[in-house]
DNA sequence: CTGTTAGCGCTTTCAA
DNA sequence: TTGAAAGCGCTAACAG
């Protein structure tokens, strides 16, 4: 299978050139004489060429390319992050390389190995779970990276989140201030940074207003949540939600929907992140919005600033959330 | 910024042997006497090194890269099939490159220049927008290109879809035979092939029946779709939507049911593509299942195969879809 | 089975 | 302002 092949030779030749020009005009147009630049860009035009980017890579020590490691694509959050990523890297010339990053089938090693061999000039990490390995990985690593949406105390290394403890907490506050009491906290079974952040703020309200916590752990799957659910409300009464994820908070809602709880007025309900989900749920949810896309855009500026200089200061960017009253809640 | 250091000259140093010997162990370990070929990965092991992929690319004139070409992550069935091909190209060792699509900030031509340039082995376009300056470009590649969720009539060009036309005349067939007669078929407002095939299918089993079309086209967003979908029932009585996507069906419902209308009694509605807003919708959508992982998959296959070798016979392939009965329609 | 030697297509000194 | 030449790190004949 070839490839193209008009290369920098056909260029230099056809307009009778030597490479070096022509890589100049590519690259410091302003080193070379107007009238040889303008015949050498029209020979570029006529004969279609493309700089391979794989040579310029080798020949630069530079890849313009930058990795993402990425969970999976179906997650609605990443899916948006990955957006901005792809905006902003599009205007400064970057290319994306996914590092896909399954929790069974990959052990960190090998995501980073690959990450490695591909010669990326930074790499953006939007993966969920992030665990010791990992962080001693991007520390020995040479290149930088960010790490969005996952809280890491590791003053070292960059990360852009949003302030889930706060967003957390303040909802919940608003839910006691309107009489709630008993407020039910629905997260993940397995432990994800970003979560147990939003659990210490759920926390801190409840504890406030002297209440007692209401912690549910589920899986994030719709189909498996179900029977959890519904043994957690056969025991308890509740009369509030706050969900980590707006499929969680729509699971439940459900459920108690059935269970003949009445919405918003029986029981209010809160999600997070302002998904699709929240907007086609009946009635539609109430969340924290979580600006994903723009998350994606700030870490990608983030890593640009730091490809280009290794001094950053601003390590940990917060990015504002917001609250999206709808039908779950009753805000008067 | 400086990158990994270790080299293959670094591992041939230590391991005494020559660089080709440590290449040959990379690349045709069989070749190598089993004594040196162990001295050399140890070496390797223990240097930590990993072969420079862009190196190794230019050298070998394939950079085991492939490019997907995408308009929108957030797109549910987007994101599945990317998972799809991610799980396969990981084990056929490819590295997945990422090419934006986004239809207002990119001309075709853009695009294809990035692609080209970046030197991957193949792409799989899975945009659903498809131009005919698209076509052209892909004719005139000299890499394998499969299109996935895209209906193209062009023999010679590889693609791998559901039968959508036969779907949507099943399952309009379906409600025909369960007595319904004012059919909606909820559409997108821009054209896609995909929906194109689909309102084939709804309109041969609509006229087989004898019984009036009823279309409406809507934007894809769950927000502009309101207004128009309210003036549409303002004028119009149905008992049955098929939708092509699971998003609009819901809407679509969503309204209905505000305006009075029991679901499935008095409204059978059909989805497509069987994504999480059929699970999480009141009633449940009933839906098509259009294996969108699957067909990631399959695409990545062909494209592999494809990349191999030039001569490949079967350029269309068509996935099995599954018609998931639930709570929006009446299976007895 | 292993080493030597050309490149792959480009960037980047260094001279001219 | 331009050209010549030396690599970037690796693969792939070709010898031996």
């Amino acid at each position: 299978m070839k490839k193209n092949k008009t290369t920098i030779y056909s260029v230099a030749n056809k307009a009778q050139v030597s490479l070096a020009t022509v890589s100049r005009v590519l690259n410091y147009p302003e080193k070379v004489k107007e009238e040889t630049r303008k015949r050498v860009l029209e020979v570029i035009e006529e004969l279609d060429y493309r700089p391979n980017a794989i040579a310029r890579g080798l020949a630069s020590r530079k890849s313009t390319f930058i990795g993402i490691i990425v969970p999976d694509f179906s997650r609605g959050s990443v899916a948006e992050a990955i957006n901005g990523i792809c905006k902003l890297a599009n205007s400064y010339g970057y290319q994306i390389m996914v590092f896909p990053a399954e929790g069974e089938n990959r052990v960190a090693k090998d995501v980073w190995s690959d990450v490695i061999a591909s010669q990326v000039d930074g790499v953006l990490y939007l993966n969920d779970l992030l665990i010791e390995e990992d962080l001693d990985h991007i520390k020995k690593m040479n290149i930088p990276v960010v790490i969005a949406s996952n809280v890491v105390d590791d003053s070292e290394i960059a990360s852009v989140n949003v302030d889930y403890y706060d967003a957390a907490y303040t909802i919940t506050k608003l839910l006691i201030d309107r009489g709630r009491k008993d407020i039910l906290f629905a997260t993940t079974a397995r432990i994800y940074s970003m979560n147990n952040e939003k659990e210490r703020g759920y926390l801190a309200a409840i504890e406030e207003a002297g209440l007692n916590p209401r912690i549910l752990k589920t899986s994030g799957k719709p189909k498996l949540n179900k029977p959890v659910i519904n043994e957690y409300l056969d025991n308890n009464k509740i009369d509030a939600v706050v969900a980590v994820r707006d499929s969680i908070a729509v699971s439940v809602m459900n459920i108690a929907i059935d269970r003949g709880y009445e919405v918003p007025n029986k029981l209010e309900v809160y999600g997070f992140q302002n998904t699709r989900a929240a907007l086609l749920s009946r009635p539609q949810l109430s969340t924290i919005d979580s600006p994903t896309y723009e998350i994606g855009k700030v870490a990608m500026e983030m890593l640009t600033v730091m490809m280009e200089d290794d001094n950053v200061k601003e390590m940990k960017v917060l990015v504002p959330y917001g609250i999206v009253e709808r039908g779950t809640t009753k805000t008067k």
